[in-house]
DNA sequence: ACGCTGTATCTTGTATACAAAATTCAGAAA
DNA sequence: TTTCTGAATTTTGTATACAAGATACAGCGT
């Protein structure tokens, strides 16, 4: 018999419930977050709250306001193009990794996720086309067998999720980004390191640039209010 | 007038503390981590415990153990090597960044780092070696302007330091260090990019190397001890 | 003596309590 | 009417309380 696993205890789910409502952007940036009202949605005590927040803080989702508590943060411009650019080179590295010893489990189970993510562009529904990007990235990371990768960049992809689902939902290049994956994955396959950590790093690239145009765009043509932190 | 700014609180007190303790190996990994103790050895309530340790489990420092608290962690050698391998993209990405906005502040402040570097190699004590080049690699990070690759890197930064502590104590080989540090900063303050992400990420790379050597050497000649997960 | 079982003690996770700091707002003064 | 002041109310950070689960151990049977 396996050890049973103990359920999530109420701070993950906890923090979770708060991620995730910034990142659908039912908290909007600048909105202040007050423990009792939380806590009495969620229906526990502010106890798991309060260390649910600690994580929060830590990972930028939230932000000290002197002594008042907390706030959701708003990412400056720098902030999400650094999680790009970061984003960047680590996905490399993982293409990289996985090229040099993850060649068949990337052959087994890589087309399968290419196609999940071609289906769901096909089906048209945003929600789908981010929750397969994400997916074919983490096969990645998971293909590096690097543990650090993906605990290190996992809070940065629901940042992003988070930024792209407000900027980006309009047009959304679904065509480009899977066939960059499919080269990915072949590179990975084909054991080429070089080249799949080139084509890995390049694919995030051009998502950082893309990014970068759109914010522009958008604050040239409008300035976004309640914004305390530009 | 300047916002003043709040006396940390005893969450971030604890936590450093926490930490510090298991760099310092006053912690041995697989201890238990028990929250009467530490609350009492600090004189503070077991609260500020409880939400430091949620941060010292999300950063690697403690895992759970069931549903009986948690234990300090010990770094597997997978870990560490992942370590070495993300924080030698990461150097990579701060230099080139650095080379192409911040040859201004490199020249500057950079030979001033420097010296104090080869200094404290004179004054020939370990802990004082290990703090000068952690201030180099810092200032990088600053000098990259990315406000994201340092706040992601500073917790592996005290894993590392620990981790060094225990194994390379006796040879650190400062002269190749230090050159290698001044190579990256002159690619940098020349503005040349791509030579000083490949410099930055051949010296992370290169202390990877070293390090698995003196795993690799260490497991051979003595089985540790007091080791649960290896 | 050895192993098993049930109970006492300890430890954790969460809830509640409390004091200090921040915010709000009514009322006085200009 | 507007502005300032200070007391009432919120809200937070930390301490204490409590219940459920984990550990230790004594007492029993073999």
């Amino acid at each position: 018999m396996k050890p049973i696993k103990v359920p999530p205890d109420l701070v993950q789910l906890v923090y979770s419930a708060i991620r995730d409502s910034i990142c659908a952007g039912e908290l909007a940036p600048g909105e202040r977050l007050n423990q009792e009202a939380v806590a009495e949605r969620l229906q526990v005590s502010r106890q798991p709250i309060v260390q649910a927040i600690v994580l929060l803080k830590n990972q930028g989702f939230v932000k000290e306001i002197g002594r008042r508590g907390v706030e959701v943060a708003q990412p400056s411009a720098a902030e999400i193009s650094g999680f790009y650019a970061v984003r960047a080179v680590l996905d490399g590295l993982a293409a990289r990794e996985a090229a040099d010893h993850g060649q068949q489990h990337a052959r087994r189970q890589g087309p399968e996720i290419l196609q999940a993510g071609r289906e769901a562009c096909r089906s048209g529904l945003f929600i789908g086309m981010l929750q397969s990007d994400m997916d074919f990235h983490q096969f990645i990371y998971r293909l590096s067998a690097n543990p650090v990768i993906e605990n290190m960049v996992a809070p940065h992809w629901h940042q992003l999720r988070r930024v792209m689902g407000s900027v980006l939902r309009s047009d959304y290049p679904h065509a480009r980004i899977w066939n960059e994956h499919e080269a990915i994955l072949s590179a990975i396959i084909a054991g080429d390191a070089p080249q799949a950590e080139r084509l890995a790093r390049e694919h995030a690239e051009g998502a950082q640039t893309m990014m970068a145009d759109k914010l522009r765009c958008a604050a040239t043509s409008a300035e976004p209010k309640n914004v305390q932190n530009g």
